[in-house]
DNA sequence: ATTGTAATTGAGAATCAGTTGCAATTATAA
DNA sequence: TTATAATTGCAACTGATTCTCAATTACAAT
């Protein structure tokens, strides 16, 4: 049975004259068994401990392509490299990032995206995505640390 | 006639037991002389310029104190470097990204930032800060194109 | 003002994420 | 099956950021 996300990505990537090779059907099926966020290097060990060989290059080449065809995001950077997740059959959503334990909590508003879709309309920007981060504290660091 | 932002960071320091140096006080003053966001880089470059000299290293080191202090923000990263701005006299905003011209939109809407807080407080997340990077195409760039 | 000391500096080496060139391989349309 | 353009892995490369270390300096306490 195929998944869902081979058949999007086989046809994105036959729209463009792309080759859908078993390298990025690999890569493809690391990323969705991922559960949350992952970076390309996550990837990568993740696949080599699994027995899968791509090639670091492979990765980087393929994950721009994930993000063009919609089926992954690109998340905020809380450190300092590339963060992803898939959001196939998930919706889109934000994040708010605990400052204490690096919990991320996904965050989604109905009410959050029409007032962005608002503002966008107000200054005649074409808006196509948008990433919004919180940090803070969640709730248990935050009552740990005695910082009300 | 002292500057507001160098009281600030002075006392920041102090309290931390750090030192206000000549070169921290030259990259403030860097800092607050940036119209809008700059990197790292573009800071070293415009000092040298001026003939003032500090060290990559420095530059490197003092970034993240005037983070903490508050003196600057953290600007999204468009593309692979960290940038920054300064936010001393003005207030948080978010940023409207162009992907063609590269232009960035300030924008700030009250009821965006109430909205968020009663997000945070639903989820009993304590928000300390937030970044809000919305992409697409302004005005200009999206009629020039043909995309409607 | 002088001094002691811990913090800071600059320069370059080191690191780290991400990219690229290239020869060998492979997916796909005809 | 074949032609061919796309893709691969590897290793070398790039550019940003961090680190090391010896020399310097700010500043609190004399």
């Amino acid at each position: 049975m195929k998944r869902m996300e081979d058949r999007v990505f086989r046809e994105f990537l036959q729209k463009k004259g792309l080759k859908f090779t078993k390298e990025r059907a690999a890569i493809l099926k690391g990323v969705f068994s991922a559960r949350g966020h992952f970076d390309p290097d996550d990837l990568l060990i993740k696949m080599r401990g699994k027995g899968i060989r791509v090639s670091k290059a492979s990765i980087y080449r393929t994950l721009p392509l994930l993000l063009e065809s919609g089926l992954i995001e690109q998340v905020l950077k809380v450190d300092k490299h590339a963060h992803y997740e898939h959001t196939f059959g998930r919706g889109h959503h934000d994040h708010l990032i605990c400052l204490k334990c690096g919990k991320v909590i996904p965050l989604y508003s109905r009410k959050l995206e029409k007032l962005q879709e608002n503002l966008c309309r107000k200054e005649k920007f074409k808006c196509l995505t948008h990433t919004l981060e919180i940090r803070g504290y969640c709730l248990r660091c935050n009552s740990k640390s005695g910082l009300s």
